[in-house]
DNA sequence: CGCTTTGTTGAAAAGAGTCAAAGATCGTGG
DNA sequence: CCACGATCTTTGACTCTTTTCAACAAAGCG
């Protein structure tokens, strides 16, 4: 029972192929990330992943960054797919405001604060690769905030580009993600649009045949089609190099089994 | 003739004034920042800084990041204010999205990448505090991003907040911002608000007493009220503690002069 | 098999965008 | 010093997207 959600890679390879997008890991940095202690397990939908300071490697589910507003909305500003690293950030002296939460039930594996920081001390390559990772994720946040003055419609096929898109880099399969984590509450707390409209607008994308839309469950059957409706260029997503069938057909898609045995959700 | 819109300081204090902020600077990386060669130019309004790969530091004046979308709108995803620092961000093998322009006349600094490259090779903890500032910079734009779900009337609210608050620590006169580069073109641009809105927008809060407009330009009679209003709290920004009384009079505010001794709008 | 979560629909109201045009302001050059 | 042109601001009228409110249907889970 691997429970590898994310390709049969073992959690610490997972890591490294993360890291490693940085471009500039050495042999001994990868070693010691080799030697980081990881804190592997299960977590539920909906649960707060923040208890305490580190970081988090989703292995598998998918997760996010929210902030509650005063009026009680929830508003997410960054999802997490598996592979993705995510937690209150804090190499530095402060923590990021809000907090993470799983959106299905999935694997994270636990980095401590302290581990994370000897690492970081003794190892230059790492750290820098996580200052890349934070560039990312402000590019991903900008490139939103740009997505959020346009049409719903533009706005929420965007938005499934990126999920899928980002969804096949980590070689599971997408249809799963908007199986489980990906719910249409989801879609309207990123964009802020309201839950009623997102399911209207789902339908006319439907309707225009760009997704299709099955018990609840989004499928798109050409991205390339509406990844021109909707603008959506994946550059930046500094994704590695597409994830090829080859990989796909590789059994890397099981979901985690859970301890209990009972087999949830691929996603 | 100092030409210091940003404090008397000479533009090396100020940029370490701004990395110090990371808190982890050391005595000899506050030397090497002193030694870094520092182009300082004066540049016209609507101007492009983004001509090579540096960084630029900001003397006086205002900048902002922008991404031009297929319609040809202007969407403005970062702002920034004296001490800041722009870019195209490139610690690492890629530049970043969009583009960087001056909103108002003023001054910047400029840091060759290749100055970069060796300070920060030679410094870590400049090179963290790089990292930080990137930091601080995604947490704005996802505040942006929970922001932009909220009616017109507290989001803009919520931004002239933010534009107050960053350029008071700064220690110029906020007035002096609005009467320069902040149109309410860039307001619009910024918040995905149709410039006609702004308008009627800016024209409610005056008439709800929340701020002052008077020949285009805003003044906010009372900050903490306007704060609450839209629940705005500044920790996000993560600015050094506030600029008090004593360095606003210290004559510290005085615009930039041009080369033809021409003197230009303050900030 | 009842309960909770999610998805779907309709009708009415409000907020925001668009179009079009007229005032203001400011820098510039004559 | 004044006039011109470019940039900004302001207004009105109209349209339309999006929200809100209020139910109801479906699906998944214990």
């Amino acid at each position: 029972m691997s429970g590898a959600g994310i390709g049969g890679l073992d959690m610490h390879a997972w890591l490294v192929r993360r890291l490693e997008r940085g471009g500039h890991l050495e042999e001994v940095d990868r070693h010691a990330l080799f030697a980081l202690p990881l804190q592997r397990r299960f977590v539920a939908a909906r649960t707060d992943l923040d208890g305490g300071q580190g970081l988090h490697l989703i292995l598998s589910g998918l997760a996010c960054r929210y902030e509650t507003e005063p009026g009680g909305f929830r508003r997410i500003v960054s999802l997490y797919f598996p592979g993705d690293l995510c937690g209150s950030g804090s190499l530095f002296s402060f923590g990021r405001p809000g907090s993470v939460k799983t959106l299905s039930a999935g694997e994270v594996a636990d980095i401590s604060i302290h581990a994370l920081h000897s690492l970081v001390e003794a190892h230059r390559g790492v750290e820098r690769s996580l200052g890349w990772l934070t560039l990312i994720e402000l590019g991903i946040a900008q490139r939103w905030l740009v997505n959020a003055g346009r049409d719903a419609e533009r706005q929420i096929a965007h938005l499934l580009c990126e999920i899928v898109t980002r969804l096949r880099a980590t070689g599971c399969r997408e249809c799963e993600a908007f199986a489980t984590g990906i719910r249409q509450a989801v879609i309207a707390d990123i964009t802020a649009i309201s839950l009623v409209h997102v399911n209207r607008v789902l339908h006319a994308l439907q309707d225009a045949d760009r997704i299709r839309l099955v018990k609840g469950v989004i499928t798109i059957p050409d991205l390339d089609r509406l990844a021109a409706f909707a603008d959506f260029d994946p550059g930046y997503l500094h994704l590695p190099d597409q994830v090829g069938p080859s990989q796909l057909e590789l059994g890397l898609l099981r979901g985690p089994s859970f301890p209990d045995g009972r087999n949830s959700v691929a996603l």
